[in-house]
DNA sequence: GTAAAATTCTTTCCTTGTAAACTAAAAACT
DNA sequence: AGTTTTTAGTTTACAAGGAAAGAATTTTAC
């Protein structure tokens, strides 16, 4: 039951003006970013998920054996705060940590059972999230919305797999 | 001099797989955020300016006299974050807060000169650091980001100010 | 006119996230 | 082989941001 308070962006409010912030697609960027967030946490922040956390978790799952650097430059998260992060996924008794004789210095990362029931059980709140979140766009927009950011993040068609929604 | 040693966003990386990730919008748009905010810092955080303040002081420049409250609503901040944000910029000598006698609840924001300074020397600088941001965007899907992402936050023409670049 | 409710902003406490210094292991150099 | 350099990750110390409670003022309800 997502209880949503929350407004819509109120961006443009009562006549203020951006001052040409609004031209510019870092600023535009974050704001939506700010916008995805609340709406994130207003709905889903009493199941102690955030889009960060579960993001790291699916990657894991998908590619067992993923070092931390790795998972850190996919995410775009620091090698700092990806420490804690799965420091914490440890505690939680999610993911397990292993070093590779023939490379002391890696450490690869494995969901444990425990891990993969927690990320089949929570991706598709992540992806309702994600599919229902209200906007000012239509559903052709919203799809070309997604083209255009993988393109600017170059992000690849994975080559691989097609994934259907977990809905 | 813009230094940048930042890599583009290397997200497709090595074979890996988003898990279905990298479809949806708000993880698209966590990501353009993180590698924005990247850039931003990497090339700017020598001059203590953040994406956040300058973009506050732009709205304050543009808009005096704007609420406390407009002002965090316009940028998505928090009214707490704001508080500091303010109370910062006072310190700092370039915004000052007045209460008006009809509402002493209120705060109404104001540049002091300095902070009109202020802004007019780093606008550019902002403005600059999103023109010239590496994406893997032509020109002409760069302002179809744009576009999108102004009509997924509902910001509207603006009716007044068609603003040029201060480049 | 007084009490309750709502509004606006601030303060406090906590979580998340970063940078910089640090540890350990492997690779490169001589 | 032994020393330096690079690579991978962690720890620490700090800054940014949010939620919740608090303070001050205005509005609403009686």
């Amino acid at each position: 039951m997502s209880v949503r308070k929350l407004p819509l962006p109120k961006a443009e409010n009562s006549g203020r003006d951006y001052g040409g912030l609004d031209q510019m697609s870092g600023f535009l960027i974050s704001m939506a970013q700010a916008y995805v967030f609340d709406l994130f946490h207003h709905d889903l922040a009493r199941h102690g998920l955030t889009p960060g956390r579960i993001s790291a978790l699916i990657v894991i799952y998908e590619n067992p054996g993923i070092r931390h650097g790795e998972l850190a430059d996919m995410l775009l998260i620091k090698p700092a705060q990806m420490s804690k992060m799965i420091k914490s996924f440890e505690q939680k008794g999610w993911v397990e940590r292993r070093r590779p004789r023939e490379d002391e210095r890696v450490v690869e990362l494995f969901l444990t059972i425990a891990g993969r029931v927690y990320v089949e059980k929570n991706r598709p709140i992540l992806t309702h999230n994600d599919a229902n979140r209200p906007s000012g766009l239509t559903a052709r927009e919203h799809q070309q919305l997604v083209r255009l950011l993988r393109k600017y993040l170059r992000i690849k068609n994975a080559g691989s797999t097609e994934r259907k929604k977990a809905g």
